[in-house]
DNA sequence: GGATTTTTGTATCGTTCCGCATAAAATTTG
DNA sequence: CAAATTTTATGCGGAACGATACAAAAATCC
């Protein structure tokens, strides 16, 4: 048979750990409980604890979860857009329907919430180590292109412009969480592109 | 008398303070208990309540602390130096001093822990909002003053040189708490002023 | 239908948490 | 020395916490 062999699931995992997701990206990981969790998810605690480990682990998963959507955002966005700018801007108001999406706007997962824990907990450190480490292989990559597209100057340094670049997501995640405006943030991104890709 | 009625504290209210600051900075609101703090300070929890209120109180005035010292560190690199960019760059290098100056690094109290707090705590978020506040508005004056000065091109706009020269301080705040070596951190901040101010 | 396997539901264990209540200690005032 | 005042010290009480133990339930396999 195609199904397993005891009793089946009565939670989707997926939607489980994105319900998981949305509540640590709000409160953060200590002040969720599993209690919590358990209510969100609608599983009860042996469950969660079967299915996804304890509370660090179920934290960590929903981080690799949101990293990994981010990540496939930000990529997408810098290779389909072959003007340098322009991938530049839609990539920041991406990133801004994302950390302004909710109610009241969370800002970023990985950025904003992820860090407090980061000093403690060596794992989640390395997680959002490894993905600041991706975003600036992506956004390097884009600017050396566009060098080659004669689109950035050959004399700028495309790590250091990817760093700056990068600089403005994290900017944009915090101050999207401390409930700044989404309009006044999409200029605030749109300016910056100017400043970085060499406006006069 | 100079004393005052009752019998005397045996704690120095400066230093108290000093060492519940430093336990929320490395662990966050949540993660630290009021056990944690009354033995970093030395205080009994009632001594705690009666000195500065309940946790999230004592969390505040930790951060109105922190806050006090960033905002004069920052105020005085932009007002003593004349030239922007060395301005600047001391800025980072000063803010990078805090940033990396524990064991591990821990970054910025304020952009690095409190937005943990801020989605669900409104006074938490009123702080660091205006704490960033502060920060654009001194940076703005900066960037007009060079612009006086003629080392800012006119055509461009202070605000947004100033918001993006605040999300360089971000970016660092973020990355000394994930443990990335100062010494690249110093570099990035120094790439990032050439670019910010107008470099070819 | 019985054995096996996996999940579910409930209940509980020991710990930690925050906040406060109460009494002892230390100082000034009269 | 006695009264008044403020801080310290101990401890408690109810709630919440993370994690697990255990049996019932629901499916497949033979």
């Amino acid at each position: 048979m195609n199904r397993p062999r005891g009793r089946p699931r009565q939670y989707d995992p997926d939607e489980a750990l994105e319900a998981a997701m949305q509540l640590f990206w709000t409160q953060g990981l200590t002040a969720t409980s599993l209690d919590d969790l358990a209510q969100a998810t609608g599983m009860n605690r042996p469950s969660l604890y079967n299915a996804f480990g304890d509370k660090e682990m179920i934290y960590r998963r929903s981080m690799a979860r949101f990293a990994a959507q981010l990540e496939t955002e930000v990529g997408d966005r810098l290779t389909d857009e072959p003007d340098l700018d322009q991938s530049l801007r839609t990539l920041y108001r991406a990133a801004l329907d994302v950390y302004c999406g909710g109610k009241p706007a969370r800002g970023c997962f990985a950025f904003c919430t992820a860090p407090v824990e980061a000093v403690v907990h060596t794992e989640v450190r390395r997680d959002v180590k490894r993905l600041l480490g991706q975003i600036d292989g992506m956004l390097t990559s884009r600017f050396r292109r566009a060098q080659d597209d004669g689109q950035f100057p050959a004399s700028r340094a495309p790590e250091a412009a990817a760093k700056l670049a990068q600089a403005v997501l994290h900017s944009l995640a915090l101050r999207s969480r401390l409930g700044e405006a989404k309009t006044s943030l999409v200029t605030f991104a749109d300016d910056a592109v100017g400043i970085i890709c060499g406006a006069t």
